[in-house]
RNA sequence: GCCCAUAUAGCUCAGUCGGUAGAGCACUCCCUUGGUAAGGGAGAGGUCACUGGUUCGAAUCCAGUUAUGGGCACCA
């Protein structure tokens, strides 16, 4: 006889076991109309399910937080079915809902076509309207297996082949089709609704295994309501709006070649940009106690051998042979380089340490040729790596040091929401259990100490130690992985660091690796799509520039310039013969964050026109009013 | 690396049935000195990504290569 507890607290009692939608009739009819499935304790099950104890049940409605995750794999099952009744011979895989949408992997000789795509999403929305009945089924695992592979769904098969003997397995039947599924699911597909769009095709791996046969999958995306679908495929422009691909082409920031797949052609626009952040970064850690260093572009084989990476890496490193017979490697990272200096320096003693060694390092990895992708992921990038030698015991002050000034580099550069991901200890490892202890301690102090959420993701850490990852969400809500926090007690043993302790003996020194921007490439994309171009003054790689309005102010354009450059300020100077509106559309179109109009009129009074980007408001200023105004935006690094 | 798609002027793109290329913007010159997102005119600019094949003839059809795009896998 269930007992059945509801969210709110109020209990109803069945003289039998209960189905969710008996449940949701006994509380309203209009609840029964809008139920699409019942959470009990925790759980979520189908509506149909029958509860024969006493539990705490809840209803999940369209507007219920969990609906999203039926919905959308409601919407994975109609495009199965929909494809099925398309094209028979296809065979269908898997297909779970994932953020913001769904897919699913089909397996067909012939590769779908954008057409193929507008038929299924038609005949999707015709089972909507069929709004055929969802009935789960509990079948034996063998006669399933014998089932799907009479009917030459071999995929299922082996899905159902890789289930435990024994074990009950449910399927979902909805018109003519049946699906092999965990579910829950809908009542029945009408509650799916129309506001679900597919998005493309693309290749997948079986089971996303590279060494398997490639599978079709198809993209779509699923919202309880018309205007949150609208919603997210506005975000979907947005974010095409913001490419920094296309943003970089019409900035005059870059460009890439054939000739050099996966490295940034800067150009004097983009250069500038860049070495604006590599500016601001050595400023910030040079305040925080690191000293910069500059290792070889080039190492010999011996070393990276040596340090393991010949080992674990040799596939994405690029070698060089010389005419001596001797191979050398491009440097993928700097940390090999790093504990050369601190061998060869000045360290001798644990009185020296802390020591923290800085690089705006270019590194060189041969990433595979489908992972190239603009400024986000390239063969040749500048980091802004840093390692910190220290003893065991100043792991956790130095690993809080670090986080306080990765979170204020964000802040500066214009991120506010900051999340951190903390992976501890994996399987296999090196160094003893006693040493983890203690660095991973020390990490859990260092994010404690930014008062800021983190993820746990346990067993996840580098063989070498543990480590953070802080992830930063731009404007249009995208996370971008960037920088890292991870202790290492291998490799300074390996390259054979040491110095000595206060005990007078030999130890090996701890190594903090670190990066703040991570890529300064990729680095440089971010910053352009979360301010879709419109970068802070401070970055800007132009400030203003100065468009005259008739000639006759030619020679005020020139004086305004060399104020504007006597002051630090970028400035250039557009004395075409074109009208104003030309100018400034051609310059806002190029980002430039402030365009100066000059006519007759501030050239006899010594003033300027002032447009922002992205306003249509001018103001007029004196000279000197402009220039200290924008100066100061500029050194106290004023973020829109 | 894998699947699918794409590659024509600096950029964005047309180019029918195979008959050796076109537009808009940008660029150069001329006219216009115009007050805040395109004033007018003229001109120059192309090994149709590359290599090979089919054909009397290839931007167009076929194959391969390279790069790019969307994913997958990878991201130490």
């Amino acid at each position: 006889m269930p007992r059945i507890t509801l969210p709110d607290g109020s209990v109803r009692q069945f003289d039998a076991p209960v189905s969710g939608t008996e449940i949701a009739a006994d509380i309203g009819s209009g609840l029964a109309k809008a139920a699409l499935a019942i959470q009990v304790d925790g759980d979520l099950r189908d509506l149909a399910g029958v509860i024969e104890q006493d539990a705490n049940v809840a209803i999940i409605t369209r507007e219920s937080e969990d609906a999203l995750e039926l919905l959308r794999h409601d919407a994975a099952h109609v495009l199965a079915e929909a494809v099925k009744e398309l094209y028979p011979e296809t065979q269908v895989t898997i297909g779970p809902a994932i953020e913001n949408g769904f897919y699913y992997d089909f397996a067909r000789e012939q590769p779908f076509t954008p057409e193929d795509l507008e038929r299924i999403e038609t005949r999707m929305r015709e089972i909507v309207d069929r709004n055929e009945t969802i009935v789960r089924e509990e079948w034996d695992r063998d006669e399933a297996i014998r089932f799907f592979r009479d009917w030459g769904e071999e995929y299922k098969a082996e899905i159902i082949d890789s289930i435990p003997q024994g074990e009950v397995v449910s399927l979902y039947r909805q018109g003519d089709w049946i699906d092999l599924c965990r579910g829950p699911h809908l009542p029945s597909t009408g509650k799916l609704g129309k506001a679900f769009k597919l998005l493309r095709i693309s290749g997948a791996y079986w089971r996303g295994n590279s060494d398997n046969e490639m599978l079709q999958r198809i993209y779509g995306t699923a919202w309880p309501s018309e205007k949150e679908l609208k919603a997210y495929l506005h975000m979907l422009e947005e974010a095409q709006r913001r490419d920094h691909r296309r943003l970089g082409v019409e900035m005059d920031l870059y460009h890439f070649q054939e000739e050099s797949p996966g490295a940034v052609f800067w150009h004097p626009g983009g250069q500038r940009l860049f070495q604006r952040l590599i500016r601001h970064i050595r400023e910030r850690q040079e305040e925080a106690g690191y000293v910069e260093v500059d290792t070889p572009q080039i190492m010999d084989r011996s070393l990276w051998e040596a340090s393991g990476h010949w080992e674990a890496f040799r596939e994405n490193m690029f070698t060089s042979q010389t005419e001596d017979g001797r191979l050398f490697a491009l440097k993928p990272m700097n940390c090999p380089g790093h504990v050369q200096i601190f061998k060869n320096g000045p360290v001798k003693s644990h009185r020296s340490l802390p020591l923290r060694i800085a690089e705006f390092g270019k590194v060189h990895r041969y990433e595979p040729s489908g992972a190239l992708h603009g400024l986000m992921r390239v063969r040749a990038f500048t980091q802004d790596d840093a390692h910190v030698f220290c003893t065991d015991e100043q792991i956790t002050q130095e690993a809080t040091a670090m986080c306080d000034l990765i979170l204020s580099v964000y802040r500066d550069c214009g991120f506010e929401d900051v999340r951190i991901k903390f992976a501890d200890r994996p399987p296999l490892r090196v160094g003893t259990d006693d040493i983890w202890d203690k660095a991973e301690q020390a990490l859990r102090i260092a994010i404690d100490s930014t008062g800021l959420r983190y993820t746990h993701n346990p067993g996840e850490g580098a063989f070498y130690g543990p480590k953070l990852e802080f992830v930063l969400r731009d404007a249009i809500g995208r996370d971008w992985q960037c920088g890292t926090v991870q202790v290492d007690f291998n490799l300074p043993q390996r390259l054979g660091a040491s110095y000595v302790g206060e005990d007078g003996a030999r130890h090996t020194p701890v190594m903090l690796h670190r990066a703040m921007l991570g890529s300064i490439e990729r680095f440089t994309g971010i910053l352009i799509e979360h301010f879709a171009g419109h970068l802070p003054l401070w970055l800007s790689p132009k400030h203003a520039v100065i468009c005259t309005i008739t000639s006759a102010a030619d020679d005020w354009a020139r004086e305004v310039q060399a104020s504007f450059r006597a002051r630090g300020l970028l400035a250039e100077i557009d004395l075409r013969n074109e009208k104003i509106s030309y100018k400034v559309r051609e310059h806002s179109k190029a980002k430039a964050p402030v365009i100066l109009a000059l006519g007759k009129q501030e050239a006899d009074m010594g003033t300027v026109s002032m447009r922002r980007l992205g306003s249509k408001e001018q103001r007029v200023l004196t000279l000197d009013e402009a220039v200290d105004l924008l100066a100061a935006e500029v050194v106290g690094r004023v973020n829109p």
